[in-house]
DNA sequence: ATTTTTTGGTTTAATAATGAAACCGTCAAC
DNA sequence: GTTGACGGTTTCATTATTAAACCAAAAAAT
């Protein structure tokens, strides 16, 4: 190996999201703290992850600006994971992630956890719509190459 | 290590999606794939990763439903990889990567590609709404849990 | 028809990432 | 002031990824 590649100079936005959420943990290290975990040990006991790959992937995600580490609210002074307002923006990623696995992955009678309105309780939906508000799928859809200029 | 710890058994989607779509390069593979990209070679130039790896990724992709081999559209013996209809219900995720990473990952003046109806030629957007239409972020949210009968 | 090239891999050996377990300093509770 | 939990760090073993060499089959060129 020689340092896996790193996506930075891409022009793809998808590739550089990824580049930076994109390995086996940090997602699912966000999801936790969406579902309102904060601290290393409830990550780490709930994901069953190591604890030296757990202390760099945190690490990570609070250089790349995902979570931030704050002083407990408890007033001690222990720290806690917190999803900084970038952090939280991930969400789209996370409802889509849902849908698909909610779609493809569970057996037609098995249950599964659901991402719910607080005030109503009733399931969130995600679409993909253009402008005019017509919902738009991938075969309606370009990517718009960037043309590099000499 | 053990063996990587499968997520199969958990009842969370996002977690079974990562199961399926989490790791390094499935989803990188599955954006070209987008993009329009079909062939082995194709796929390996782009993402210069190794043929070995790419072998393998394209074979749990295929194995997962997501990708399919089919005869390549020029009638020889030679195969394609295609989308499949699951595939493309990723779209959704590939959309809100992209989104991420347009809105945090790049500096102001920076150029990147863009996805855009392939019709008017505007950029497609992707919102989370309630029931009622009424845009949701995380905070409004909560995640059921399903409870478990002994 | 024969040679050459491209395609789509497989194999092998080296290197990097990950994991489990042991260890450790600090803080909080008792 | 001792004990245990918390939040790591270190070490070592194992797995994953890579680059490079190799190879058979199909396509293209001659």
């Amino acid at each position: 190996m020689v340092a896996r590649k790193s996506l930075k100079g891409d022009y793809c936005p998808s590739a550089r999201s990824l580049d930076v959420i994109g390995d086996w943990w940090s997602l699912l290290i966000v999801r936790n703290a969406f579902d309102g975990l904060t601290r290393f040990g409830e990550f780490q006991k709930s994901l069953g992850i190591a604890k030296n790959i757990l202390t760099e992937r945190l690490r990570t995600l609070v250089a790349s600006g995902i979570l931030e580490l704050v002083p407990t609210s408890e007033g001690g002074s222990r720290m806690e994971y917190r999803l900084t307002a970038m952090g939280k923006d991930l969400f789209p990623v996370m409802v889509a992630l849902r849908q698909f696995g909610e779609r493809h992955l569970f057996a037609p009678a098995e249950e599964h956890s659901m991402l719910v309105d607080r005030a109503t309780g009733q399931p969130v939906q995600l679409d993909i719509r253009a402008q005019d508000g017509r919902p738009i799928g991938p075969d309606e859809t370009v990517i718009l190459k960037v043309t590099e200029e000499k």
